[in-house]
DNA sequence: CTTGCTCCTCTAGTCGCTAGAGGATTTAGG
DNA sequence: CCTAAATCCTCTAGCGACTAGAGGAGCAAG
């Protein structure tokens, strides 16, 4: 009798998500439980595997687990309209412009930072200084 | 005989950093352990308040406690160089600076995602059909 | 003097992993 | 066939930076 499918190392390599991560994706129940080996080894699908690129892209992107769990259950369901995975998709690009405009913010402020210090000593440096300033900004993520 | 300073709700509110996140810097170390009342009530003073807006002006910058406390470190000896300081600017900066590519990288598929969305069902829904492509990305953070 | 707010300490939980212990299995070489 | 190395298993604990809640004490206003 032979079994199919990759081991969890293997499937770590092809998916680029640690081995450890796959059993916490599979522990919170995000990625179902593979067949076992004889020997008690996970041993992972085509399906397994694509579904971990799902989720390691998603994760790329920046989502939550909480979200990616809610587009595998709409990938799980694919008669559902989209307008939930639109939704999740655009509020995650709000938060991204956001996010955005806030670092270049930050990224000014720093250079203003860097560049003001004069390798002197740090009571007259600026990155002290203007760490020292309250200073209103957008908040950051 | 009367004590001086404001309570902790106050400087939480001065600060706007939340009563037990001001808490946990004291329990961490990084902002030191103000006077009491005589009701063991924290009270704090004008230099913790600086204290205080130094460190959320610092983490609003996305810069990590252990960061914080070298540059606080620094702001208590102010007579050695900035060398370190800036090094610790600068570092920051090539982050945010790594940061905002990625996250444009991320915008500009989030929106072709969303475009795409023509709020059919999931079958067609491009948002789920990009998440389970293997696409190639530098890492965002 | 009582009501209701603030404050105290303490423990435990969050998220998304990561690290390590201690043991079983599998694979490659001799 | 046997051993050594690599991989895998489960389990517990830890990370950063908080956040939430229990259970109790202090304080200010009516």
């Amino acid at each position: 009798m032979s079994y199919q499918g990759v081991p969890i190392g293997e499937a770590a390599r092809q998916s680029e998500v640690k081995a450890p991560t796959i059993r916490y994706y599979e522990e919170i129940g995000i990625l179902p439980a593979p067949d076992r080996s004889g020997g008690n080894r996970r041993l992972y699908g085509t399906a397994d595997l694509r579904r971990l690129a799902f989720i390691r892209h998603a994760r790329e992107l920046g989502f939550e687990l909480g979200a990616i769990r809610t587009l595998l259950s709409l990938q799980d369901h694919p008669d559902q309209p989209c307008a939930t995975a639109d939704a999740i998709a655009r509020v995650r690009l709000a938060e991204v412009e956001q996010r955005i405009a806030n670092l270049k913010a930050l990224k000014a402020e720093l250079e203003r930072m860097v560049n003001a210090c004069a390798q002197g000593h740090v009571a007259q440096c600026q990155v002290i200084e203007t760490l020292a300033q309250h200073h209103q900004h957008g908040r950051l993520a």
